[in-house]
DNA sequence: TATGATTGCGTGTACTCGCTTGCATACAGT
DNA sequence: ACTGTATGCAAGCGAGTACACGCAATCATA
């Protein structure tokens, strides 16, 4: 990948993020990469092929492969507040955002399966972590698909809430978030005083 | 509101939740709602003007108006489960897709607010439950805010991931989930076999 | 010094966008 | 029968859209 061609697909991703990809122009992308606008059309296809281009990139992937969540300890608390930490570590509001930005219906059926591949990650390492310390004895037999939905869930509902609303919906920062739902998770809410 | 205007209101919302706003032509519009084109323009400003015109009436919004959470038992898990199935039953994938067609540029600063006003109305009285939970001597003194953004989260991430995803990412049906996740909201997840 | 590849620049094409205008028609209430 | 209102229809506006082409300039390598 020669630079010129990487300019325009960060120029083309940073758009999208901000603008949606029907709102995103060729002449922005050019504009924005430092580059003429027929300079793109002789490194790409057509505007679809520099998106399509991008969302096969790692860099404009969330990397959140499942050897991410390999450094586990086997205990419930650490574990899943690790689960949730590299989550929001890499799902940042820039990828929540470039995700709602692929929402259109002339890319989506192509760049949906990458979108997807995240949740997939975590939830199918979740569960396969649930299953492991079931096999060790460490948690008895349990519906762990919905108990993994449930905590992805959560996670990601924190994530794309702050995302879009920033603080404006609620001021809970992210450490006190993962700390106090991992409790609420384990040990449920305290009934009575 | 006249019968005319409401039907290019209509095709509009549907329109954006589909396509999203930009990608929304007044052609579309005008097919879609079966008047000629140069009716909408005399019946509204401009395009920007019929999106806000509906998204301030109540059909085109989720009307999750506090009221609706008037009607608890003082009981964890039937009220939780209520909570989350009322929240389910106005915030339709259709609802979640339109908030997201909603999200451009052009008229996202005077969308948000209207947006933002389901998850509000939501936290807050789901805050306010729990507080008189504690005073009717239910619940210990806890960060409320967090507890419930914690439900609240994992209530939307349900909703929205099934809305975008349809089953593709999870088989677990609503009612399962919100009666799973909320025993172990209230449970915990038990430990040891 | 010569050559081939890369890029910028200007211009252009075919089309769509939101939006406007002028005029004909249909239908309501008076 | 008269009049005002609502709508359709056809045409068109200027601006913007993705994309194309020819040509000159740049630059690394041979």
């Amino acid at each position: 990948m020669d630079e010129t061609s990487q300019k325009i697909i960060d120029a083309t991703m940073s758009l999208i993020r901000d603008k949606g990809y029907v709102a995103t122009t060729t002449k922005d992308i050019a504009k924005t990469a430092g580059v003429n606008e027929c300079t793109l059309f002789r490194k790409f296809k057509n505007k679809k092929d520099i998106v399509l281009s991008g969302v096969e990139q790692e860099k404009w992937r969330a990397n959140l492969t499942p050897e991410i969540f390999t450094n586990v300890k086997w205990e419930l608390q650490p574990d899943l507040e690790m689960f949730m930490e590299k989550y929001m570590e890499k799902i940042t509001p820039e990828f929540v955002n470039l995700s709602i930005g692929l929402r259109a219906p002339q890319i989506y059926e192509e760049t949906a399966p990458m979108v997807m591949k995240v949740p997939q990650a975590f939830l199918s390492s979740l569960i396969q972590y649930f299953e492991e310390m079931e096999q060790r004895g460490k948690l008895p037999h349990l519906d762990f698909e919905c108990l993994a939905l449930t905590i992805f869930s959560s996670t990601f509902g924190y994530t794309f809430l702050s995302a879009s609303f920033d603080k404006k919906l609620s001021g809970i920062r992210k450490e006190q978030y993962i700390k106090q739902s991992v409790e609420t998770f384990i040990q449920g809410i305290p009934e009575r005083k």
